[in-house]
DNA sequence: AAGACTGACAACCGCTTCTTC
DNA sequence: AGAAGAAGCGGTTGTCAGTCT
């Protein structure tokens, strides 16, 4: 193709671009602008091909380029949009004035391979003997999968997005809020009172605004966010400390805010019927039965609700 | 002191998508 | 409609300065 061919034509240079180069890029563009990106070499008196021409302005040159490191608030967005569209950088970027996707890439890849070398806060966490005996028990079911790499990068997103306070509640649900049908209702309503702290009695209901819990008389304040792609494709405006549902099919309820992970583990897995997870302390597993097996696949190892949970909910097993 | 390692980021490559004729 | 070139995109590699051993 034209660039490829180019690129290939002799005394085209490649490499680092110097500062007299730049130059003249900056002038030639400043003044004529860039029309067609292939003419842009010869008229600007460069021996570089017009592609490498056009990746050096719009990744370095032109004005409007935002330089210097990604404030919290960027690197929040960019996790957090990640989580929603993953690697689509130039979608990303279009949300980061002055950034560039390559820029965007470059720092995701470089934090992502930070994150997998620094071992993680719950992973080295010592297991209570109770968490133990439950851990064995999933040990067994583990899937050839279970803590891929994949897996560990996305537990360590997951510690990054959502901190988890442990007073805090967050869940989400298999459906719009309109939608919940009764048995999913009721589980999670049991574990809402569980998670929550709330005596059996004590009524609650999701606010009209979906971004606050009424328990009793008391105001709830989830700490989770969630994104959704997963249904038109389009990013769901991103807000902090507002829950949104998710549209996981089948999946029963799932608390702890891996609502996308939980859907990318279930899918992955090809389940049909329901899956669940358990997260209060931490994320933990995924459960999905099909075809009468119990599929298990964890998340972050460890989890101290995980004897309460397969109490209240033997069809795990 | 020197070589190995690491992180940051610039640049390239190949493929896909868009545009023009 | 479809061929060809241009532009866009994401994965990968290269470079270099700083740090570690």
């Amino acid at each position: 193709m034209g660039h490829h061919s180019c690129c290939n034509q002799q005394k085209v240079k490649r490499g680092l671009w110097s500062p007299e180069e730049d130059e003249k890029l900056i002038r030639f563009i400043t003044t004529h602008g860039y029309g067609c990106w292939s003419e842009v070499p010869e008229k600007a008196g460069l021996q570089r091909c017009g592609k490498s021409c056009r990746l050096r302005w719009i990744n370095y040159l032109r004005p409007d380029i935002r330089r210097g490191r990604f404030t919290p608030e960027e690197e929040k967005l960019i996790i957090s949009l990640h989580g929603a569209v993953g690697n689509r950088w130039a979608h990303i970027a279009s949300h980061l004035p002055g950034r560039t996707d390559n820029e965007i890439k470059n720092y995701w890849n470089s934090w992502i391979k930070k994150k997998i070398r620094k071992p993680s806060r719950t992973s080295t966490k010592t297991l209570s003997s109770q968490d133990q005996t439950s851990h064995l028990e999933f040990e067994q079911n583990r899937q050839p999968n279970f803590l891929s790499q994949d897996l560990a990068v996305k537990s360590q997103l997951q510690e990054t997005v959502f901190p988890l306070p442990g007073s805090s509640f967050i869940f989400d649900i298999d459906s719009t809020f309109e939608n919940i049908n009764e048995s999913n209702n009721a589980r999670m309503d049991h574990i809402f009172h569980e998670t929550a702290g709330l005596d059996s009695e004590s009524s609650w209901q999701i606010c009209p605004n979906l971004d606050q819990v009424q328990a009793g008389n008391q105001v709830l304040q989830p700490i989770a966010m969630f994104t959704n792609t997963s249904s038109s494709g389009l990013l769901t405006p991103l807000m902090d400390n507002v829950m949104l549902p998710i549209e996981v099919q089948s999946c029963g309820i799932n608390m702890g805010g891996g609502g996308q992970m939980a859907l990318d583990i279930l899918q992955r897995n090809e389940m049909n019927d329901w899956g669940l997870i358990d997260t209060q302390q931490c994320p933990s597993y995924v459960f999905w039965e099909q075809a009468g097996q119990l599929g298990v696949e964890e998340i972050v190892p460890c989890s101290s609700n995980m004897e309460t949970m397969l109490s209240t909910y033997p069809s795990c097993l």
